[in-house]
DNA sequence: CGTCTGACGATGC
DNA sequence: GGCATCGCCAGAC
């Protein structure tokens, strides 16, 4: 554990394509709830081959495109996930569920 | 060791 | 639904 961010990085590599998460759902799954902001900020130092780009805001909106280069929006689309009028994720399409919330069910 | 920062979240208007 | 404010946690300086 080289620390949260270590976590942070492996939770993200298993999210699969066509599913995004928020970064307060992925800090919940680290048992760290509070810790959305920590999970955006280890985005921004995630290393190559990470699908930071699913990695999305509560609200289904996207980093800001000057990190992303404007390549987030789009490579989601390529994923298969749909997007509101307004640009935003529809997180309740598209929201991942791990299996440390199977207890949601339906 | 103190302070600032940041790809956020919840709440209030 | 959008904007403003406060609160939070871990890392960088």
């Amino acid at each position: 554990m080289a620390g949260f961010f270590q976590e942070v990085y492996q939770l993200v590599a298993e999210i699969p394509a066509g599913k995004v998460a928020t970064y307060g759902q992925i800090a919940m799954m680290l048992e760290r709830p509070r810790a959305a902001r920590i999970v955006g900020w280890a985005m921004h130092q995630a290393p190559a081959g990470l699908p930071c780009h699913r990695v999305i805001s509560s609200s289904g909106r996207l980093a800001p495109e000057s990190v992303f280069a404007g390549q987030q929006r789009a490579r989601l689309k390529t994923e298969g996930v749909t997007f509101t009028d307004a640009g935003l994720v529809k997180l309740r399409q598209h929201l991942w569920q791990s299996d440390d919330e199977t207890k949601w069910e339906e």
